[in-house]
DNA sequence: CTTCTAACA
DNA sequence: TGTTAGTA
């Protein structure tokens, strides 16, 4: 359903909250927000707030990194998560959408 | 919590 | 290039 990819756009979660869940620094997330490979939305207070969308990009980044992967190379696998995107777009591109929201990944 | 600058490998 | 310390 169309609730689904809304709930996972949501900016909910805080800063400290994306530092526990993804085990990254703040100022690798602010780093990552800098170079465009995430856009957390922004409280009233001007505070960061990520979706659960970011957070799985967060950790995406995580893993393109360890892998070795430049953050430009990261930025062009990410960009098909851009919510403008259709899944038959991404198909039609021979792009596979990866599983959103399973909170399986946060742990190890 | 934020932003910014300078520094390191 | 990616990250960090120190700052205000």
């Amino acid at each position: 359903m169309n609730n689904d990819k809304l709930r996972r756009s949501s900016p909910v979660f805080p800063i400290s909250s994306a530092i526990r869940l993804t085990g990254l620094t703040a100022r690798q997330i602010r780093y990552y927000e800098e170079k465009q490979l995430v856009l957390p939305a922004r409280s009233e207070g001007g505070t960061r707030i990520f979706s659960m969308n970011d957070l799985d990009t967060l950790l995406d980044i995580k893993m393109y990194l360890e892998k070795g992967f430049k953050m430009e190379r990261i930025s062009e696998l990410l960009r098909p998560r851009d919510e403008s995107i259709d899944i038959s777009q991404l198909q039609a591109r021979g792009k596979t959408p990866v599983n959103r929201s399973d909170l399986s990944r946060f742990f190890k």
